[in-house]
DNA sequence: GTCACTATATGCTCCCGACATATAGATGTC
DNA sequence: GACATCTATATGTCGGGAGCATATAGTGAC
């Protein structure tokens, strides 16, 4: 956070590159689940699936793609396999397992809670934006 | 993450106490400033605050809580003054500046990005989840 | 030969978030 | 007056998510 970074939040409108910007904790994980229960793929197609997604551009690290397939695969939520014969380098095929579809399943549920916990902060948001601009000068 | 909470998440739907949740990452931060926008109000309040609200409670730490509002006093989000005449313990009594209005602001746009993006999300997902009840065999 | 593209992987650092702990004033109670 | 409890603020520690840089290597184009 550091106090310039807010402070440039709050002038630049999210023009700064800070981490001010709404984001969910390991939301690349149900990405690439969903991404997976579509259609098996490798790491370098789903990042570039999910650089062609509004909203997930920033997920599309190699760093952290990579290193999620590992742990997803350790926690048997994936499985992969190489697949040497194509052309350019061996890709690593990932596919969803029984786990990784219930865990989607359970990513779903927490995402639709949160969703709706946004929504409620919203509209609450809105009732005091509305009487601030109902009285703009409360305070000076 | 680490593989063991990954298993227990997809076996116990989100009955153990791990991070797979869906959560916003400082997401204490607008909780906070809508709040202050709300009312002045010190750190104990605000906890309790938190604690009321459905889907806040994890925000409810002291811990993140006080250095949060350091943070955010230090960036000029917020301003605070010790309160001594009370009963019981001296409170700092915290109140948004001009800045932290912004700030809420900027934060309340973001947030209704994500929202939409998880919308999306869901959508997409839902239309998953339909097609593998519609043929549920499809793999083995 | 070297440049760009495809593809996977590791290292480093920051800081959020969870949890534990310290300090202390006020109040109640036995 | 000793002790517990509630109110109130604050710091310490540690794991891990996320951003950024870097390493490695196969393939095709020129």
């Amino acid at each position: 956070m550091t106090r310039d970074k807010i402070a440039m939040c709050a002038e630049r409108k999210q023009e700064c590159g800070c981490r001010c910007g709404c984001e969910v904790r390991g939301f690349i994980q149900p990405r690439l689940l969903l991404l997976l229960a579509k259609k098996d793929s490798h790491g370098y197609e789903l990042m570039e699936a999910l650089r062609a997604i509004p909203g997930a551009e920033n997920l599309a690290d190699p760093g952290m793609l990579y290193r999620t397939l590992r742990q997803l695969e350790e926690a048997e939520v994936v499985q992969s396999a190489w697949e040497t014969g194509g052309h350019g380098p061996a890709r690593r095929i990932y596919e969803l397992t029984k786990i990784g579809r219930e865990h989607l399943d359970t990513w779903a549920a927490e995402i639709e809670k949160t969703r709706t916990h946004l929504g409620e902060f919203l509209a609450e948001y809105e009732s005091i934006a509305e009487r601030r601009s109902a009285k703009p000068r409360k305070r000076g």
